[in-house]
DNA sequence: GTATTTTTTCAGAAATTATCGAAAGAACGG
DNA sequence: CCGTTCTTTCGATAATTTCTGAAAAAATAC
């Protein structure tokens, strides 16, 4: 093998190795994160065996963590013709992935929270003691943020990369 | 009690689970948020003894995370005169609190990526390869694109409330 | 149809993370 | 000082999450 591919094989295991640690920073499954990273870096579809020989984990373990990325919408199932097996391919385009994430993060995170903070806030509304109140006025002012948090995120997430990169801009400029 | 503080007090208590359970989908510990949602909704400072009370918890883990709650800057640490031990007291405005997990997200989740993705980016900056090439054009974009969050959470998080609310409304009008 | 390959599921094992509880350490008052 | 109160640390334990490996199911070929 050449040096220049030695030290490619290399960089993409580091890469590999890192996304897949910061993927558990983000509330996201290591192993997940690292199948990402590696077909973020294939040049071409990978099938599920590679994957086993690359990361060396089980084949219930990257069956379940490929599926699950293809059910975010960051991988994509490919069939080869002539092939059995399914081969997976991921989203290169950083802007997709970001909505994707973007659009996944609400889900689990966003939405829940403004539902516990609606019931909350609507089962305080008319209370009048002064700790009633307090509560009432707490649980609104948070309902009110994270659901303007949330149209924001739908907003940003249905954007063209073009224009958000044209608001980002005027942002920082 | 009467019937208006037994519902406050469900309310509160619901608030206080959910809110625990939601801390588990973000990234962070259930009893922090738990204590958290508990301080947002006191009326006024509680002590070790209270949270332990309040939560069924040990002193050991009432300890840890309220003061991992200080470090984020979420909870203040409050000495009542004539009183030796600590009292503990959240911030309450939901933009500073927006600002301050925004902060810490950045500090955790963004900044360990760039450091990263520019590692990779750099050593595979000369590569002649197709493969070497492919690799550091995708190191780069992500970097780009990391690096850009970065800033604009940097200037999001550095904004005053009322500057941003003139923003969002622009953006979501 | 049957054989062969590939995918899916899932119970138990392993690894990780959170919590307890008790002991050690500080801070303060007298 | 010494006793008391409160804070902090940390090894042991419990709970949760992730992973394995093998068996079952599904798909395809012949």
């Amino acid at each position: 093998m050449s040096d220049e591919a030695q030290r490619l094989k290399q960089a993409r295991d580091e890469f590999v190795a890192q996304w897949g640690a910061m993927g558990s920073q983000w509330g996201i499954n290591r192993t997940m994160a690292q199948i990402h990273a590696l077909l973020m870096t294939a040049v071409e579809p990978i099938g599920t065996d590679d994957v086993m020989a690359e990361l060396e984990i089980s084949r219930g373990n990257a069956h379940t963590n490929l599926k699950e990325l293809v059910t975010w919408g960051l991988v994509r199932v490919v069939v080869k013709k002539g092939e059995r097996r399914e081969f997976f391919e991921a989203e290169k385009d950083v802007w997709k992935i970001f909505t994707i994430v973007t659009r996944e993060r609400k889900k689990r995170e966003i939405e829940p929270a403004l539902a516990v903070l609606s019931r909350c806030s609507e089962g305080s509304r008319e209370m009048t003691s002064a700790e009633g109140q307090a509560f009432h006025s707490q649980m609104q002012q948070l309902e009110e943020f994270v659901g303007f948090a949330s149209k924001v995120a739908d907003r940003v997430g249905s954007m063209k990369h073009g224009f958000a990169v044209q608001l980002a801009a005027k942002l920082l400029g």
